[in-house]
DNA sequence: GCTCCGCTTGCAATCAATGCGCATGCCTGC
DNA sequence: GCAGGCATGCGCATTGATTGCAAGCGGAGC
């Protein structure tokens, strides 16, 4: 199994690793975001361990960056039990949490429970709703029987509408899940991959299925 | 029947390769992983003993790299019991291990186990996708009844894209599976490979079989 | 009905990814 | 050593995606 390693503290990823190692794990390291997530691109490893407290981009925005492409289980590293609460609130899709300081054995051991867990959890299934199907992994849709071919943001917006189909998402949140708080973009640029994401459902039959809630939000419209 | 056997401590080696001889095999020994894949290639051997923790390149990698060209079957030393999980979960292909410390004699009876069941399990059928068919092994690939001639690269690139139709993968999940980690190819050179590879494969009839999905990656074109 | 504000749409600029021609260098077989 | 095939990767053209401005539309409250 292959592990990435993200933490920006030298001596701590030198201890972590040797432990990682020694439980006979192969271990790739980062230490900033920006390499975490060249490294969970490229190497594409069986499990992250992440520091919440990187420089530039933190472990959050990582963790949300590597969700949007892959399932891989996600351990964070907290350095502050406030933290803990942020982990365990935000959805993003960590598997769980251990905070400094820990024992790398019973690091070691959450690692072994989560995969354990994690194996049967195969096939992550196509998000559906009504005649919409979404793939996210094989970036593939389909509305109506009729495939329909979206762009990386388009289908970052419907898969996130799919999520809970019920929710509505204000533009804010939308933006900020997608494209990250670090890059903060306009309302009128979702507006545009949001009309183009329209128009390709529409035109493969889908009819109206985005609903504009206004000064609200966005939402699936509910199908009856 | 010839075996290689990798391992860095030069007594283990020693004491091993006498049972082996002793059994009436030949042997050919490796201290660490650039050596064990020079001889992998160089000497074809029957069978690999692989130990996993070698200097620089580990037994994983070795494994990883070695599976890419042969089927040549695989058996892990570990150091300990909790590698052993790694690998049966990895998909390196491995064929049995054995945990250290362990008798010469033990090793011999597995060794022998597995020849003897490997010898039935012939046929490792070529992967096939439509009328695509490749035979890593033979390396020989075939589209729409017609035989293509692929270069190493062109041939892990579709091996790599055959493993699983629906995923996408990235360039640079293309680049560092088929290259390796170590040695960081630019992305010109993967696309001229994909370039000479599409050639061949249009030539041939198979029409346009790889797909490009604008940011996300490559795969193979989905069949009706 | 009127106004404000949010939403949609047309359009154009910008940016990024991809593909390709071509040059270079390595390695192998002769 | 030499020829030929293969691998590599630079530079540029092309294509496709992203971004956001500006104008117009429309809902909600007054």
């Amino acid at each position: 199994m292959k592990i990435l390693l993200v933490d920006d503290d030298p001596r701590l990823r030198d201890l972590v690793r040797l432990a990682l190692e020694r439980a006979g794990w192969q271990v790739v390291t980062a230490a900033d975001g920006q390499e975490a997530l060249l490294h969970a691109s490229r190497e594409v490893p069986d499990f992250i361990v992440l520091d919440i407290g990187l420089p530039e981009l933190d472990g959050f925005e990582v963790c949300r960056r590597i969700r949007q492409r892959s399932e891989v289980p996600i351990l964070f590293l907290t350095a502050r039990d406030d933290e803990v609460d942020c982990v365990l609130g935000l959805e993003l899709g960590a598997d769980d949490y251990v905070t400094k300081p820990f024992s790398p054995r019973a690091l070691v051991a959450r690692i072994k429970a989560i995969t354990k867990r994690s194996q049967p959890t195969q096939k992550p299934a196509a998000l559906t709703h009504g005649t919409l199907s979404l793939d996210p992994q094989a970036h593939r849709c389909q509305i109506a029987g009729q495939e329909v071919a979206l762009t990386a943001r388009e289908q970052g917006i419907l898969h996130l509408l799919l999520q809970d189909p019920v929710r509505i998402r204000s533009r804010a949140e939308l933006i900020a899940t997608i494209w990250g708080a670090s890059s903060p973009v306009s309302d009128r640029t979702l507006d545009s991959h949001l009309r183009n994401l329209r128009a390709k459902l529409e035109q493969a039959g889908g009819g109206d299925l985005i609903e504009t809630v206004h000064a609200v939000g966005i939402r699936l419209r509910t199908l009856i």
